[in-house]
This record gives structure tokens, sequence and C-alpha cells, in this order.
DNA sequence: GTCTATAAGAAGATAGAC
DNA sequence: GTCTATCTTCTTATAGAC
């Protein structure tokens, strides 16, 4: 990892606890194992050290999305996968988005610093809304909408199923950002939530 | 109201967009009305504000919850309330704990407050989770497991119902925290989130 | 209780040697 | 590309007059 990339880590892992405006440059540049006159040579300033991991994270979950086409625009290939799907698929499904929000390095430190700067800048609020609420639920009212049409689950309103899916595990999943060691309670919860969801929503014949 | 009072109340306008670190104890002068200097003679430094802010909304939560028995202890003299419960009282109750937490004033501020704070100091992590978390869930979750016993709603686990019916209306919640305009949007979505969910959870036979 | 003046120190950023 | 030295400004807080 360059100087460089490395100035982004420390600073994002400080941003994510701190906060942009409690973190000093001095402390980025100790994270980083140099002094704090060197980072100038990489960025101009402390702002562009944020910008920087902004853009760096934007690109990241564009590439993510068009990969697992998560906007919801054509959740087709994914679904031939969820034909065979059952409750303990769901379960799976739930559990490893969850775990994958809250334990990926990158992803759960840059919700962090979003969660903490999001009332600064109206883009900031945008982009968390995008990443952490529509995102998700775009691409789970696709999938539902389709298990819909072949009659795996009750054919409701898909975005209001998406809602009922989805929202259960954003609340837990903000619930351990903030206390780390619920984790484990949380992840019963979202067992129980799920496996609840697919009896309530389940089609009467279906597995 | 007095000038004491007057600080707490425009330093937590600040903090609650902002954050703490990011206001100076001039800004939160200016707001009052006095010079930086004036303040000292009020509160006898910057973390003296804010401390005096969050016991302030620590003492006035347990007061509501003491009021309205939200801890969950005793939802029984509510239940009254809801032994006429049907789909309209349902709709009603979570659009108006919606808009409660919504726009009351100092509910609000705090709760941005918290969300920018939260992850500096586990007391206010704790604080959160019980006062946007725990304690809304632990009330409902009365209520639902009473409404189940009196055949009004399936007697399932009433604190994954409770999950069920709060996390959709917190999610809302933190969206319009975020992006004050969705408002109307939220509503609608609360609305039929609610009409769903009383349709998945209602007894056959009940009204 | 509010003000002006100011202390004391912190923080972001630059200059220039190596 | 990293360092030491330094500049400038900002920020919290105090002193003391009114």
């Amino acid at each position: 990892m360059t100087t460089k990339e490395k100035i982004l880590k420390e600073a994002l892992t400080l941003f994510s606890n701190k906060g942009y405006s409690a973190v000093y440059v001095g402390e980025i540049a100790e994270a980083v194992g140099i002094k704090a006159p060197s980072l100038y040579k990489h960025y101009k300033s402390k702002q562009d050290i944020f910008n920087a991991i902004l853009e760096e994270m934007k690109k990241s979950y564009e590439q993510q999305t068009a990969q697992l086409k998560m906007d919801g625009s054509q959740p087709d290939q994914d679904v031939n996968v969820f034909s065979m799907i059952d409750e303990e698929t769901l379960v799976k499904m739930g559990t490893e988005l969850f775990l994958y929000f809250l334990h990926d390095e990158y992803v759960s430190k840059f919700r962090k610093m979003l969660t903490i700067e999001q009332f600064h800048d109206s883009e900031l609020a945008v982009l968390y809304s995008k990443q952490y609420v529509e995102g998700p639920l775009a691409y789970q009212s696709g999938l539902f909408h389709l298990l819909g049409l072949q009659n795996k689950l009750k054919d409701d309103n898909p975005n209001i199923m998406a809602i009922h899916f989805y929202s259960p595990i954003y609340l837990m999943l903000t619930l351990c950002d903030r206390e780390p060691q619920k984790e484990k309670e949380a992840l019963r919860i979202i067992e129980q939530h799920i496996r609840q969801f697919n009896h309530l929503y389940k089609k009467e014949g279906s597995v």
C-alpha cells in the first residue's frame, strides 16, 4: 500500500469514529507513521483527503452495484439463483447482507463516517440514503416482484415487502454500529424476523 | 426564557447540525445574542454546555416514559385505549409516533445530535439505543403481547411483531432527519406498511 | 451579567533543508 | 517524500471594567 493510500485508510478510520472536524491532521499523520507536513505532499488539504475518500467509496459502490445489479434495474440474473428460494435461503440472504455491511472494513467505516457527517452537507445525505436505504430497497423490491410473479411468495406490493424485509436488518445494523457487542443478539433477532417474514408472506402450498 | 436556557437551546440547534467539535463557542453566543465570554458566566466550559443538554434531555425522557410507561414495564393503562384496536388505530398510532419523533423540536434535534456523537462516547451510544430503539420496541412489544392475549392480533412472538411494526418507522425517521423533503413520501410508505402489517397479523374473524 | 482586551494554546498549512 | 521550523489564524477561556 502506498503512503497516499495509507493516508486515506487511516483518515477514514479516524473520521468514522470522531468525525471530520474532531480529527486533527497530526493524528492522521501519526497513524500513518509520518509527520503532519508530509501529508501535504500527497493531498493539498485536510478537506482534500476527505474528498478523496468520498470519491474512492463512490467509485467502489458503483462497481459493486453494476456487478450485483443492486440498483434494482435488472435483478433477472440473481433471481435464477432464487428460483429455488426457501426460508433458509431468505435467512442466509438477510444474514449475509447484514454481516457484509457490518464487517466489511471500508463499507462499515464509510457508513459510520456518513452517519456523522450526513447533516453537514446535502450531498452526503443523498449519498447515505442511496447506499443504505434506496439501493438495498430497490434491489430487494425487484427480487420480491419476480418471486411474486413466480408464485413463490404472495404477490403483494413488492416495495412494502422490501421495506418489511430490510428495515429490521437496517435497524440492527445501526444498533451494532453503535454497540458492536450486540451483534450476536442482532443476528438472533434477524433470523427470527426473517422466519416470521417468510411465514407471513409465503404462498400456501409453496415450500 | 432565561439566557441560561437560551444558551442550551441554541447550542442544541448548532450541535444537532454540525456536531460538537465543529461548533465554536462564539457561534453559540452569537445565536443567543451575546458575546462569547458572557457564556462563561452561565456555564464553565463548552463541554459543560453539552453535558447540561444531555442531563436536560435525559430528564425529560424519563418524565415522558414514566408518564406513558413507554419502558415496556406496564402498558396496561394504554391497552384499555387499544381494546378497540383496528387498522385505523394502528395507522394513527404509527403515524403519530413518527410525526412526534420527527417534529418535536427538542426530540428531533437531540436525536440528530446523538446520531452525530454516538461513536465518540459509549454512554451516548447506550442512550441513543435506549431512547430510539429499545424504548419504543419494549413499549410496542408490551402492547402486542396484550393484544395477542385479547385475540385482537395473532399471538406470535410480540418482540418480533414490535420489530416488524417499528423498524420501518425508524427507517423513515432517519431518512427524514437526513432529507426532510421526503416526509410526505415517508408518511405514505408508513401508512402502506401499517395496513399491510395489520393485514398480515390480524386474527381471522377479527375486525 | 455583559462587555473589551487578551492570554494561552491548538490547528492547518507553508518554507526550505535533506 | 520526509523532516524541522515557523507562520497565521482560530479557539477556548480568563481578567477586569462597567
